[in-house]
DNA sequence: AGTTTCTGCACCATCGATTGTGCAAGCGAA
DNA sequence: TTCGCTTGCACAATCGATGGTGCAGAAACT
């Protein structure tokens, strides 16, 4: 009956099959049939030819005649995040949703690499590019820009393309606060006992490093110099700087503002191999969630980016985009600690 | 000079403007080259243009005329969570050390999304297939094999492809005997104390299970039939199934073991708002590894499994497949309580 | 000088689907 | 009967790259 080790059928062996031309059965193959004035009847034959003979699209083919591919690009830093990797999820959601294929790829921050994952996207034809906490994402743009490439910026913003960040000031603003309410007014926050360990040079850093400043200022009256330990996005290179912090003050400080769950991982090894006595009066803030580490056995607390709002104003931009480059803002949310939150693998349904 | 909003160099247009055919473009672009006699010097000058006229191959014709893309799949059930956000990790730096693009999706856990994903990725013509944890594997390798798509089972074993998993019942008796010997002897753990949670009807949950069940009686002298409550791979059902046992019994039992990191969100779910003193006792042995898993206020041990070792075997098997199916066993690992191990994104470079 | 062997490249079919255009047969109206 | 409109489809160019084949001219050899 079937061709067993044979090459998977096309139009033209449709076309032979039943005895209509390929561009009839292209037509009648991808739904453009009624359009052209093809008789009912034709069509059912060639359906009926197409199921019995497991006839799929070419999506090459059809994506180079087409000059797009169906595909839709998602560019993430790392996977292995529970931020991106909820992002990533919440992503390909949506892109299901509207009957094309997600593609989600990392760059590992290197702007080299990113610019090369947008050019390797971009011969394959894809129709939209989402760029997630690109280290440089008006490098990106560059690239994808004289493809006629619709992108658009997420987490990170561009000063060429839309948009969508998490208002890390007001987040910031938010944890700051909310570490410093917690301790009350029995034995109060001092300036000089709350220190900001992570981040690096790029938006998100600096907006939540300022609102750090001025939070403290606020609230405590005074911000020490030496408040910030920038420290990348790197477990290994916050471990260190939490390691050279102890060696110098011989403990570490009351209380941490955190920069990115990436860095609570340093924090993590520093804890490894140490007493858990020593943590036991420690007050973390964390700009990130992760379900586990709002569990953690001193208090943390986290701010949630809204991923899912985030997602879908991208779409919204990238659909009808704006003239100008605009940033949108998007609320992040205050956890507090102990928190397990519903996450995008929530809509999922599961059998037990 | 260049052309601003115009379309992408072509190798016509190079064909063009070096004067060469577009076969001669065509060869030297793609580095085939000498194999085709051209003068070096032709390749120059050819290669010159190609740099000013920012050509970039389009890789849907390549594609479309050599009949595979270079892409390169992995189908993960879900992004979101650090086992499978890993392996993404992980099988992107293998992916791309060889040349090729990474593309990443997840099905679900839905046969029939599994079956779909599958195709719409043979529609693009992808060189391979990574099927991790897919709930039918062999309904995916039915659609694979008439392609002639090369692909390889991960985590869940197939019995029409080969497979490489992880040694579950050698990590679940490991784990069932580090829970059992973590009480000592003063107040050793009763049969009834300990009691497995999460996992369905797959083959990891079968191996889990009967390796905490053997080891259980082995160890403890005896195994109560009610010791195991399947909760599929969803926190939602894991927390009922706490919140019922809690309701039924009016505590939690001292010892869990938790088939997953996705169940162990359930717990956390049934921590929230329950006050911390009620599970200052508890002890809890997790098959997964998180980091932040590894911190909680109770001993949680952990079973990490060999992602790098499990990657590296199905690239080793693609490529040269042994003649019937089989299923390789990779070891996983006890973590102890506390760990905060390397991952794969320590491989990146990172700046502060 | 005549023949063979290289060099260096051009030609052209091909991968599978899409889409603008053209045209014959059928039908109704004049 | 003839004109004109509609119906239903076929034709053929096209998307961009690849690779088998063939062929001129130069070099080497007898």
């Amino acid at each position: 009956m079937d061709q067993r080790v044979k090459k998977k059928a096309t139009i033209y062996d449709l076309s032979v099959l039943s005895g209509s031309s390929p561009s009839t059965v292209s037509a009648v193959l991808n739904g453009t049939w009624r359009k052209r004035r093809i008789k009912e009847s034709t069509a059912e034959t060639i359906l009926g030819l197409a199921e019995r003979h497991q006839y799929t699209t070419n999506l090459q083919a059809r994506g180079l005649r087409r000059s797009r591919s169906g595909l839709v690009g998602l560019m993430l830093p790392v996977h292995d995040n529970r931020y991106f990797s909820s992002m990533a999820q919440t992503f390909e959601g949506h892109v299901r949703s509207r009957g094309q294929c997600p593609v989600v790829v990392s760059a590992s921050r290197d702007p080299e690499e990113e610019r090369r994952t947008a050019e390797t996207l971009i011969s394959y034809s894809i129709d939209q590019l989402f760029i997630v906490g690109a280290t440089d994402p008006d490098g990106v743009h560059e690239v994808c820009e004289p493809a006629g490439l619709k992108h658009i910026n997420i987490d990170l913003p561009g000063a060429k393309a839309h948009s969508v960040i998490s208002d890390n000031y007001e987040g910031a603003r938010m944890l700051t606060e909310a570490i410093i309410r917690h301790f009350g007014n029995d034995a109060p926050l001092r300036p000089d006992e709350l220190f900001l360990f992570g981040g690096r040079n790029d938006h998100a850093s600096r907006e939540r490093i300022a609102a750090f400043h001025a939070t403290k200022k606020a609230l405590l009256g005074a911000d020490p110099e030496d408040g910030v330990q920038s420290s990348g996005y790197s477990p290994d290179i916050t471990l260190r700087a939490f390691e050279t912090f102890y060696q110098r003050h011989g403990k570490l400080p009351r209380a941490l503002f955190i920069n990115s769950s990436i860095n609570m991982e340093g924090l993590l090894r520093f804890m490894a191999g140490r007493p858990a006595e020593m943590f036991s009066e420690l007050v973390v803030g964390c700009y990130d969630y992760d379900p586990f580490g709002s569990f953690l056995p001193f208090p943390v607390i986290m701010v949630r980016q809204n991923v899912e709002a985030m997602i879908t104003k991208a779409f919204e931009l990238i659909d009808e985009p704006p003239m100008v480059p605009q940033t949108f803002l998007i609320a992040p949310e205050l956890i507090q600690p102990r928190s397990a939150l519903k996450g995008p693998l929530d809509t999922l349904k599961d059998i037990a």
